[in-house]
DNA sequence: CACGAGTTTGGATCGGCGTTCCAATCATGC
DNA sequence: GCATGATTGGAACGCCGATCCAAACTCGTG
């Protein structure tokens, strides 16, 4: 009832398969039916090479992120090179907000390895103390994951919503705005500059002030 | 064939059987067959009250972040409030890592406002510039949900394992060690320090980094 | 007190999902 | 050429969220 393939179906084309599907239509949109589908095979032979959903879903996270950490180099000064591949991390999570959201399912991935070992390391060429080095790698790679998987969330609503970013940020301002300013002091006066922001500068502000910070623990 | 009720079924007493449910058993525990069960119902009884299954997850976590928010007094000296709110929050999510789920799958709810405004408000007393006030906010937010949703989802797949914190730390730590310290400097070096360390204190540490680059852009 | 309109309830049912299982087919060593 | 194991495709299972509807209740009105 089955023949051998002429292309070779493999974890990998299965994983590349299950990545176009997740871009394409998010997240609902991967299901073993739809793959069989792409991939004109049945369930067997996609159960042959994956154990289950969970893992096809990590293995496609481990391809997104290893592919970022191989592209982004950093070189030159660490501080630089710090917000050069957060910044990368943040955009290859926004171009794929799947991944965002596996990231925060499943952490500790061995993709994550690369990510802690590339900031860890530029952290030691920054000179940051000892004692001190684990938990800034620990609070900077959380904070790049966490940012960039609130903004992949956006990003999915935007998507499942249909409406643009720009009438999204309209309407969230405007709530904020017509806020009783006794109350919500804060969020009504930050109204403004919540239609007005930039979601990747302001991510960048973030790793400049975490940045700020770490350099107060030199020397 | 449905007489009404002694007790009321309303949306507050689902969405408090719906916290009840995920708090025992995780989020896939939480189906509308459970709920029926547990509520002693039906189907059309549940979606009486209830939109979807996404409008019960959403307003369980504004409950519960509604709660931390109103029991967390900050008060004194801004920055120690700053501390307590954010580990407030970070106590609650860990306590029910189904929360930082869907805070990371939904931001942009109202129970978020309530963070927002405490943490904007305190960021103001510590005399913040204004400029620099709404991407302090931001990101500084966005750190703590980050991490409280990373550390629930450790929680869950802890859960779910059965094995206990220390173990799982140990085998990581295990594996840290045992890469090779030629590729792997910072990650190899590091593996005594994960296998030792608390969660919550490194949170915690995040916030102080996070509070030392803030006080920098002071005057 | 009667009664009709609107609200609330419980459960049968539907389509879709992840997963399991198995018969059929192919590649390869003997 | 034949046995053996790897690979393939698809039928079937159990569970899920969601829909739909008839039954039972509440309550204002006359």
């Amino acid at each position: 009832m089955a023949k051998r393939r002429a292309d070779g179906l493999s974890k990998e084309v299965i994983v590349q398969a299950a990545a176009a599907i997740l871009d394409d239509g998010g997240e609902a949109a991967l299901t073993f039916r739809a793959l069989t589908a792409r991939l004109s095979t049945g369930y067997g032979a996609i159960y042959h090479h994956v154990a289950n959903k969970s893992d096809l879903l990590a293995a496609a996270t481990d391809a997104v992120i290893a592919r970022v950490m191989g592209d982004a180099v950093a070189e030159g000064e660490p501080r630089e090179a710090l917000r050069t591949v957060s910044l990368g991390l943040f955009d290859a999570i926004d171009a794929h907000p799947w991944v965002g959201a596996q990231l925060s399912r499943e952490p500790w991935r061995p993709a994550l390895l690369e990510v802690y070992e590339r900031i860890g390391g530029l952290l030691v060429a920054l000179e940051v103390p000892e004692r001190a080095l684990f938990d800034a790698a620990g609070a900077l790679v959380n904070y790049v994951l966490g940012v960039a998987g609130q903004n992949a969330a956006n990003a999915r609503l935007l998507a499942a919503g249909q409406g643009d970013r720009s009438a999204f940020l309209a309407t969230v301002s405007a709530k904020w705005a017509s806020l009783d300013p006794g109350e919500y002091p804060f969020v009504h006066r930050a109204a403004t500059q919540l239609r007005e922001h930039d979601d990747r500068e302001q991510f960048l502000a973030g790793v400049d002030l975490f940045l700020a910070g770490i350099a107060t623990l030199r020397g």
